[in-house]
DNA sequence: CTTATCATGTAGTGTATACTACACAGAACA
DNA sequence: TGTTCTGTGTAGTATACACTACATGATAAG
């Protein structure tokens, strides 16, 4: 069960067919990592990156940080630290949201997105 | 600036005016940690426990686990499952809310819980 | 056909995390 | 006054994190 490596192997040779640009040994060096070490990340043998890292590899291949971090078992720091800030409120906000439907919560962010206050 | 140390002697030493169990050493072997670890983390010159240690010890001194938490710069681990579930709607509504004041909050919190849906 | 590019195997590195174990001097208590 | 309890100083440890460096055999390109 290696979600991550699985995805972003996938997802790489998915760009790969349509340009040979998105060889692991291009990515790897775009992104700023050794080769091996990619490779094995993409087989699983080694754990997801750092955070820094695996936002690059997100935005490298097109992906969504926030869904690319939560694969690889993070939570981006930048929200832990809004949630720091006021943990009692974030705190009660999320574990009260965590059994309502999807919907439910898009509906939250709409309706602070629109101000229906 | 040592917040989470400054607050825990503190904390401990007005529990403790009322109570001599709470001494550092009775209150370290109550955490299960040794003494001599908890009085540097008290005097900031080793940095918060790891998350189960700081429960434990936010029980002990009848404080609130999130906001310890966040005192030692850290999100409750089980907050952040519920976020990785589900990272872009968590992760737009979290960032939406960084900037709205606590009673905004508050009053979601209130509305999720009362069903007003 | 040979040169470059490819993925991968093996080994090792520096730093951080989260502690323990022992020893010591001063205060409190009986 | 001696035993016990207090906090703290020093030293060391085990594990995880986040990688690099080099070598090798296979594949593809010119």
């Amino acid at each position: 069960m290696t979600a991550f490596g699985d995805h972003v192997r996938r997802r790489r040779e998915e760009l790969r067919a349509q340009d040979r640009r998105y060889s692991l040994r291009q990515v790897a060096r775009r992104i700023g990592v050794e080769p091996a070490y990619l490779s094995k990340i993409e087989r699983g043998e080694m754990p997801p990156p750092s955070e820094e890292t695996t936002v690059r590899l997100a935005r490298e291949l097109g992906e969504d940080p926030d869904l690319m971090l939560a694969m690889a078992g993070k939570v981006s720091s930048d929200l832990q630290e809004i949630i720091r800030r006021r943990p009692r409120l974030f705190a009660d906000l999320i574990r009260q949201l965590k059994s309502e439907p999807d919907h439910a919560i898009l509906r939250l962010v709409r309706e602070v997105r629109d101000g229906t206050w």
